[in-house]
DNA sequence: CAGCTATTGTTCGTATACATATAGATTTTG
DNA sequence: CAAAATCTATATGTATACGAACAATAGCTG
């Protein structure tokens, strides 16, 4: 009994590939609005800015990047002026990184384009669908990160 | 009226950062369950298995991946002779991929893999919380390909 | 204090992912 | 039919992303 003939898999309706397609449409909206900055990079600058000076591995942690990923992101924001770095005098493994007046400047002035990036990803949901969605997609994004 | 104190901005409440997340779990779940390709690699092989032959670009089309992109992923397919490879004789542009046994085989035996992967990933949501994430974000995934 | 262990950052290799440029083949049009 | 536009695949460059291996430093433990 309960012998329903085996769902068919269809690759369209699986999780992982549609979360794949809704993040490509996710960067096509960023790189439209702020196309100075990808996405990580965006991302990086701006929990710089929301915490202040820290390491380059604790950002990468407070950001969910590897640190070999963290590594390049911060190369390149720091080859366009955004942040600096330098050695920490307390510790010497650490390289301690910080936002630029530069940096604070555009992440200031992206602010609101960040905004209006979050809605026009969300533009398909009405604002109850678009909280019931948030709510659970943050379920799904695994545990809160701890500091 | 209507004076909020612009409500500040949070990555970590923003939806392209929790997408980048929700992907980072799930596919750290993938390869815990097939080791052998990648979620890209199975996309592709799934897609081409469940379609049939087809030219390179047409199953990158049919699984949203780049020319480039999709050129890398046949690549490395066949490498590990999972799919096969002529020019197509009524068009010398395109190249014609099939599957190979072993893929066949290998897409097979992955269906239930699959099937845990996707429901893993979804496991912290109960079945109705399951059916309206997934109802939502296919909203979220762009218009439907087409073919 | 000497040795073990953990942390930090770096480097390498592999794999998406996309923009752009190019070349060749095909189709559409004038 | 010939020219233009389109399509197919390829190649290059940039940017994530992660695993693994590594050296240097720091902290801990006996």
């Amino acid at each position: 009994m309960d012998d329903h003939p085996a769902p068919p898999y269809l690759l369209d309706e699986q999780i992982g590939f549609m979360l794949r397609k809704a993040t490509q449409r996710h960067l096509a909206i960023f790189s439209g609005h702020i196309p100075a900055l990808t996405s990580t990079q965006f991302a990086a600058l701006a929990k710089l800015c929301e915490l202040g000076p820290t390491s380059q591995n604790a950002l990468g942690r407070a950001t969910s990047m590897d640190a070999a990923t963290i590594k390049g992101v911060i190369d390149r924001l720091r080859a366009k002026e955004l942040i600096t770095s330098r050695r920490d005098p307390g510790d010497q493994r650490r390289l301690y990184v910080a936002s630029s007046r530069k940096g604070r400047a555009l992440y200031e002035c992206s602010l609101a384009r960040a905004h209006d990036i979050s809605q026009e990803t969300l533009a398909p949901l009405n604002a109850a669908e678009q909280k019931t969605f948030m709510a659970l997609l943050a379920r799904l994004s695994g545990p809160m990160a701890k500091r």
